[in-house]
DNA sequence: TTGAAAGCGCTACCAA
DNA sequence: TTGGTAGCGCTTTCAA
């Protein structure tokens, strides 16, 4: 039913040994024969199966992606540079959801080990590290995407994070703000906390304080998460007149918060996201907001992953990479009235 | 380096053949040995591999997923659907974002088949058909998924579009509208001539009239390309006073000309939109769209996938599905005033 | 119940 | 230049 590479040699009249030779363009086979080859093979619309080329010890030209959730726009960005980039370069992507859940990562962490994927790019957090051993282990190359080292076998390639919260800081602070608060994710992922890291730094060195009490996070349901939050903030005697959020989603959430109680963005609020995803230009005002390079991130996490899945045996020395993060200032923010 | 079947045969003191039985809880094999068996496989830390046990005629439990564009929310969310179903059934997901782009289609599909897919979900448009002929030959199962048949061979499953078209003419006229006009995303798509299609009847049902120039479609950043449009419509001398987008980001373009031009959304225009993506409910004011279905669609199109590549032999008789879509009244849209 | 052995489609090494 | 052939790791008869 499906041409082999055996029928093609048939049809031909060689070996096996001449068809994979043309196929992989190696060993030294005559013009005449070659074309004679690629005749048939047209004629049979013969595809060499992947799957048994692996099976022989070559690469399986697939790579994993793990990613929290594929359907909130800042990882479906990233998945779509990684796939671009991937597919550039030759290689197909397993995308996989983990939705944060250890049991989850655990399952597809397997699956791609008995798929045999080439390379793994991980943009998920993962409380249990160790899961990664056994990849680890069969020497699959791992890089993360916009999250901190997991283990000194994963190369990390991330934004600036804290230099993203400084940002944020400044820019508020220059718009004479000296009321702001936080809403994070979650902190147990440490950009976020990198990103609070930095906007409180600047903070202080401005002489201003970021109190405990006004940096809330946790949750899963992110917009939602963001909305409670900044009411809870918005409520209290005395408020933030600046909002930090540490990512689009957030900001959404507590834009929408805003609005609800009455108050006016950015006349009474300011509302600084994280990200830029197509979200943050779609609002109303439309966001300012930290913008990661994740076309760039992307396209730099496969090639590091390829780079290092080429080279055979040679000791890895490839080292964490940081893009700068860039400010996105749209009409969010704006001077205290 | 890494263990293998005959690793844990050895190890157990048993054939390989022995430990493939377990493997795959068939045969018989006594309790004890079975015990003994799984014993030394998860010491080994052993992983049967997926490649090898292709080759010899068992699935790959791979899917293949075309999308235009995984970046964009609705096909992200499609995206998520689908792989949330596939997770559940044991397969796992290559997504492909094809820019709706006949070459990368066909460099695709040739490397999914490559990889022996054991079944492919489609949710790009394709101006060649033809392409789908060598995976149909190999009886690769085909679902489309929002799509319109594409040949005989392949499933259809897809939301009302007729109906969707309808409900928002119905909408609007309610609210008392009469000059209504259509953004179109590509009439190639099937989809968007029937969205159109059932907005246009309903019109003339009440005795209204679609005139052709009041649809506008094309362009490929869907969101300039809505804004553009509804530019030309909105600084007529006589202009529509509802718009129905054929989707959410054209609809957000719309909405973001409509308020560059100082009309106000719904008091003075009123928009529609397609598809109910997260984008509907962020935009200000948030977006009265037809929802589509989109778990429900992707969940659906899997099990249908599933279906038919475990029943072997039988011929397929899987008729098109066809899923009601709903309308989702927001603040987008109102009476005229 | 168990195991020996024949493939699955392809690569790579070694002879010819 | 070519072709023969030994695997790669696993499934699956078929005998024992």
């Amino acid at each position: 039913m499906k041409a082999t590479i055996y029928d093609v040699a048939r049809e031909a009249g060689v070996s096996i040994a001449a068809v994979s030779q043309v196929i992989n363009g190696k060993g030294k086979i005559s013009e005449e024969r070659r074309n004679e080859i690629f005749s048939v093979m047209e004629r049979l619309n013969y595809r060499p199966s992947l799957i048994a080329a692996a099976l022989t010890g070559k690469r399986t030209y697939t790579l994993g992606l793990l990613v929290p959730d594929i359907s909130n726009p800042f990882f479906a960005e990233i998945a779509h540079a990684v796939e671009d980039q991937a597919h550039q370069r030759g290689y197909s992507l397993a995308i996989c959801s983990t939705h944060n859940d250890d049991e989850r990562i655990e399952r597809y962490l397997s699956l791609l080990q008995q798929k045999s994927v080439d390379g793994l790019i991980i943009g998920t957090g993962m409380d249990n590290v160790e899961l990664l051993g056994p990849l680890i282990e069969k020497s699959v190359p791992i890089v993360s995407i916009a999250r901190e080292t997991l283990s000194s076998h994963v190369v990390p390639v991330l934004v600036g994070d804290f230099a993203g919260g400084c940002m944020a800081a400044q820019h508020l602070l220059q718009l004479g703000h000296t009321r702001l608060a936080v809403i994070a994710e979650n902190l147990k992922v440490s950009s976020s906390r990198e990103r609070i890291r930095g906007f409180r730094q600047t903070l202080e060195a401005a002489g201003l304080a970021l109190p405990e009490t006004w940096v809330l996070a946790g949750g899963n349901d992110l917009l939602q998460e963001g909305k409670r939050n900044a009411m809870m903030l918005l409520q209290q005697t005395v408020r933030p007149t600046a909002l930090f959020c540490c990512n689009d989603l957030l900001a959404i959430g507590a834009l929408q918060a805003a609005k609800e109680l009455g108050f006016r963005v950015p006349e009474d609020l300011s509302i600084v996201g994280f990200d830029n995803t197509i979200l943050a230009s779609v609002t109303d005002p439309p966001l300012t907001t930290v913008a990661q390079p994740i076309a760039e991130m992307g396209k730099l996490a496969v090639n590091l992953l390829i780079e290092e899945l080429t080279k055979v045996g040679t000791t890895s020395n490839v080292q964490r990479t940081v893009i700068e993060p860039e400010l996105v200032v749209r009409k969010s923010t704006g001077t205290i009235s």
